[in-house]
DNA sequence: CGCATAGTCGAGTGATCCAGTCAAGTATCC
DNA sequence: GGATACTTGACTGGATCACTCGACTATGCG
């Protein structure tokens, strides 16, 4: 069970417009070179991103992405299930219509329900702009207050 | 994101001979029969669950599976962990390399190792036993006493 | 208006993994 | 020794991943 990269990706690159909000709109080019991923494959992400309602796209010359809400208002959660679909699911093979033992596999459907429960609260409790400070905490030790 | 038929069924089986200890060994072909389990398909799960330790296996005829330890002392992690491997790793693309802002990736990762770890510890605190029990009880109206 | 820039979209690809199938092998008990 | 039962490995179609590529479309500037 894993989570895939595009995940990752899609998350680092909705880090990267957090850390520059009010910057105007930011190109995807921009996070490719900052971030290091592939530029064709970030553009599919984005998009994701944008059809989810998380950032908002300009298009031409000076256009960019941006946030489409205020960091402290989107949280991991939210950028996982737009990238990533639903969390924890459970296709369960071919067999599915099979009558047999229907207890046995509803008991492990509670499960994965309840574990998929715990791991949503975990993820919406966490928002970019938390990452955000987090960041900015972590190199404290460098930063210049007036 | 999605846990795999194999964790189901593997975790099917399981139950099925957690609801049997002390019946002497059970075979794969009854599990199948009861649980709708493809026989094929379920003789692999049986062989990661053996692997594990989590179960015995008996050879020739009369033989079959049982648990290798009480129903109490095995959890869905451990059994879990058997049929699917590390929960929650994220293998980041072939960018993996690239050392362009490690700090949101560790960053993300951070993320994803809290996930992981609420996870297990809830996962681990779930045992057979457990399952039995909540079985047990919700057939509850139906039940003898002696 | 025309062109370059920048974002959008969809098709395609090799690799890997799932879920299941199949065939052959091996151990055990009667 | 033979039937039973579990073991093992190879294989397969389908799906998904992580891109890659090429074409399309919208926008702003001269």
């Amino acid at each position: 069970m894993r989570i895939s990269s595009k995940g990752e990706y899609g998350l680092r690159a909705l880090l990267d417009l957090a850390q520059r909000v009010g910057e105007g709109p930011i190109q995807s080019h921009d996070i490719h070179l900052r971030q290091g991923i592939d530029e064709n494959y970030l553009n599919q992400i984005l998009i994701l991103l944008r059809r989810a309602g998380l950032i908002e796209s300009i298009r031409g010359p000076q256009g960019g992405h941006r946030l489409a809400r205020p960091p402290s208002q989107i949280t991991v959660l939210d950028a996982l299930l737009a990238l990533e679909g639903p969390l924890l699911t459970f296709d369960s093979g071919r067999d599915a219509l099979t009558p047999t033992e229907p207890m046995d596999r509803n008991l492990v459907r509670e499960v994965w329900d309840g574990a998929r429960e715990i791991l949503e609260r975990y993820l919406a409790s966490i928002t970019l702009e938390d990452l955000c400070q987090r960041k900015a905490q972590r190199s404290g030790a460098m930063m210049y207050y007036i």
